[in-house]
DNA sequence: TTACAAATAGGTCAACCGTACAATTTTTAA
DNA sequence: TTAAAAATTGTACGGTTGACCTATTTGTAA
């Protein structure tokens, strides 16, 4: 067992606190400064500790990068659950787009993701943590396109989820925080929405 | 004057094939082992010579990898101008949709793409050559739009061409080299294709 | 052939890196 | 109150890094 399975496991609220503020320091210091300038001294220093304290509960940085993705995709994978519970499938399905085409414009998603993509490309334990995220993105969509075109087959399904989740993705790099596109959000998302209904609709997607 | 302007504009045939076995030599390390472990030192040995000579050709690290950046967009940039130089309208859009999507799955540009927005994201520098290139793409897909519907208002081309070149970027992290929907890379074409034409010609587009 | 520029090599520097570990202080449970 | 556990600090080690600067070798043109 590793001092940070101890410390998550221990009983004093100062060290269940404290691997939220280190977490919290090393999302935020990826997200302004990249992981090419990501360092155990830096994250310990934005956490208001020492270093020797940061590893005591991380003892290295891979397990340090490790549980902060986790953390950090744990927030957009309650999203997706979120979106399941109110309205028709229709209503979903623009919901959805809409809300992550606009999560796409924050700051820290514009510039968590291009990290992840660039570092899961790089660190094969990354890819992981990313992957998995994605299939619960693309899952949820499916579910919802199954309901708004019920002759589509699974895999029909799973190929319009697949095109429709990686084609907003691309988004992030143009429309972003900062990025020189972000006041056309609101004409993205109409465009996404009219588009990719059609497709699901009336697109002539290969059955196998 | 630099010493790598020095270098670039001497008469050595010794010192141009140098600065193309440095500039390779770099491109190949950012792409097999991501900025975050991009050093002039490996690029030096990657190159075959010694850090000192690497500075020599490249006073500094910056200089290095925006030269770096500039060649390699060169190559994609050159790439738009042949699409417009044979077929219809319509022919050219389908090819210029495949090309880039066929190109998203090479090893070199699954790999390099999501360094070159990691890198624009954190330093400013870095911006301006993607946002160059990026223009071109869209002034080249704007083109096409214009003549295959010319009932487009400029504004409406812009946006469509916008969201149609951010939206096959995001597959680069889905169906590029090695990832795990690679074998989908025709259906990809297919449906960005179909939807895409369809946004095109029977789009309702924001007039400004 | 010789003089000069280009190209290459080598060494040094301060700063930073991840990791390991011992010493100390703080907190909790008994 | 006291002993054990948890949390925190401090220090040290071997490496790597980007930037500088000084030889030395190589190539070329006069």
């Amino acid at each position: 067992m590793t001092s940070a399975n101890k410390a998550k496991n221990g009983v004093y609220n100062k060290g269940k606190n404290r691997i939220n503020d280190i977490l919290d320091a090393a999302h935020e210091l990826l997200i302004d400064a990249g992981y090419h300038n990501f360092s155990m001294r830096k994250v310990a220093d934005a956490a208001g500790i020492k270093l020797g304290n940061l590893q005591y509960y991380f003892p290295s940085k891979s397990v340090l990068v490790s549980a902060m993705l986790d953390k950090t995709i744990q927030v957009y994978l309650d999203e997706f659950d979120e979106i399941r519970t109110h309205g028709s499938p229709e209503e979903q399905f623009q919901n959805l787009l809409k809300h992550v085409i606009t999560d796409l414009t924050k700051r820290e998603t514009t510039q968590f993701f291009p990290e992840l993509w660039s570092l899961s490309n790089h660190e094969e334990e990354m890819t992981v943590h990313m992957d998995q995220m994605y299939a619960k993105y693309r899952s949820t969509l499916g579910d919802i396109i199954t309901e708004m075109n019920p002759a589509l087959s699974p895999k029909q399904v799973e190929k319009l989820a697949l095109f429709i989740s990686a084609s907003v993705e691309g988004h992030t790099v143009f429309i972003g925080h900062n990025k020189p596109w972000t006041k056309e959000v609101d004409n993205i998302i109409k465009m996404a929405t009219q588009s990719f209904s059609w497709l699901v609709e009336h697109g002539d997607i290969p059955k196998r």
